[in-house]
DNA sequence: GTTATTTATTGATTCAAATCAATGGATTGT
DNA sequence: ACAATCCATTGATTTGAATCAATAAATAAC
């Protein structure tokens, strides 16, 4: 009859090898359920980020605002963990908006039992290093991204790895996470179809 | 009479309250000392970069090769620790080249050491979490600043908080870490001389 | 189903920064 | 001390992407 921690509790075990029952039921009573609605925000500069969210269903977005310009650091979909970690982190307020582009529901652990199952859950301190570890990884491959190749490289990177994503966020959200305008996104699609038109008409390739 | 040792032991200490001179002789017997000329690399694309190390004293640098144009992500002076962390965690190759631009002497710990520390030594799991956790957000720090800062601010603020870098440091280099070409960042210089000559002689404002 | 609003496309123009080019200054090596 | 190389500055030109503007398509609201 769908238990809302079903999901969040598959993926914790999947990560947290030593994890028993009875840890997990101490765990799992600090959790919090929250549901947020289309078009509402979750966090907005200045506030400090108080918790690390597993998505039960939904999507949501990060972005800065610079002078009036939306650029887009990450969208977040269901059986995914999103947070500003940075702020969570740090104790400091966040600069990134999160606002939410569907109907979401997350499962929230908040700082204080995160540093709980550090203190009285053994190997959670591992698992807290190996997370922070992975989303080093994966901060450092996007800086790698917004550094070295072109934003086309970057689209056609998306439309591979996250094809889903294309179809439920607009395009000029996805132009902001490329870093550039919604108008050279655009060329660049028209670009990207017409080189494949060519390819397949193209008799003299072969 | 100069312990290669001294500063480092100083450091990890430092950050590992519970450390004692049991677990460091025995954690030290893992270091490895090593020294790089000017001039040299320490780390290439494509190779796994297998340590972290602190810096002795010496100055090395961190870059992107992009079609032949440097992107440099980061400067490291003595008394501070460097890695390619990206590399280190995965095991995969690296995309950075580390270059060498004054002598340097670095006390490496290897990755099997860690692990090592890890399995044997009380307290490690935490202090490679908070680790972990101040790289990542001194990596969304510098993130932010690419996204949100233009290069004449990045400029200023590395003038107020790295001066000594900028002595230390050929001007093209700094340049490509503020993510601008030479020339632009003569430019800004000269732009940033102009405003201040103007301040001091300018009358009308008050 | 129709209207209204938002989003995407396309073309024309503007602009900021890169490139190109030449000179002068600084540093390095012998 | 000298030459040679490297680096920084400055000006002229080019270029790629942003902006501006208008239209078309898609989506949402009624």
């Amino acid at each position: 009859m769908g238990d809302k921690f079903e999901k969040v509790k598959t993926f914790y075990f999947s990560l947290w090898p030593s994890l028993n029952e009875d840890n997990w039921s101490a765990f799992e009573k600090r959790l919090i359920v929250k549901k947020y609605e289309k078009g509402n925000y979750i966090l907005r500069p200045g506030e400090v980020c108080n918790c690390i969210s597993f998505i039960n269903y939904g999507l949501v977005r990060s972005y800065y605002l610079v002078d009036g310009r939306e650029i887009t650091t990450n969208f977040f979909v269901e059986d995914s963990v999103f947070s500003n970690y940075q702020s969570f982190l740090s104790r400091t307020p966040s600069l990134l908006y999160t606002d939410v582009l569907e109907d979401t529901e997350v499962i929230d652990v908040d700082y204080d039992s995160l540093q709980y199952a550090y203190e009285n859950i053994p190997d959670s301190e591992r698992v807290g290093r190996l997370v922070a570890e992975q989303l080093y990884i994966l901060l450092s491959a996007r800086n790698a991204s917004l550094l070295m190749e072109t934003p086309e490289q970057r689209y056609i990177k998306v439309l591979q790895e996250k094809p889903d994503l294309i179809r439920r966020v607009p395009q000029y959200m996805v132009a902001s996470y490329l870093g550039v305008t919604p108008e050279a996104l655009s060329r660049i699609r028209s670009r990207i179809s017409k080189r494949n038109a060519e390819l397949l008409s193209d008799t003299s390739s072969r």
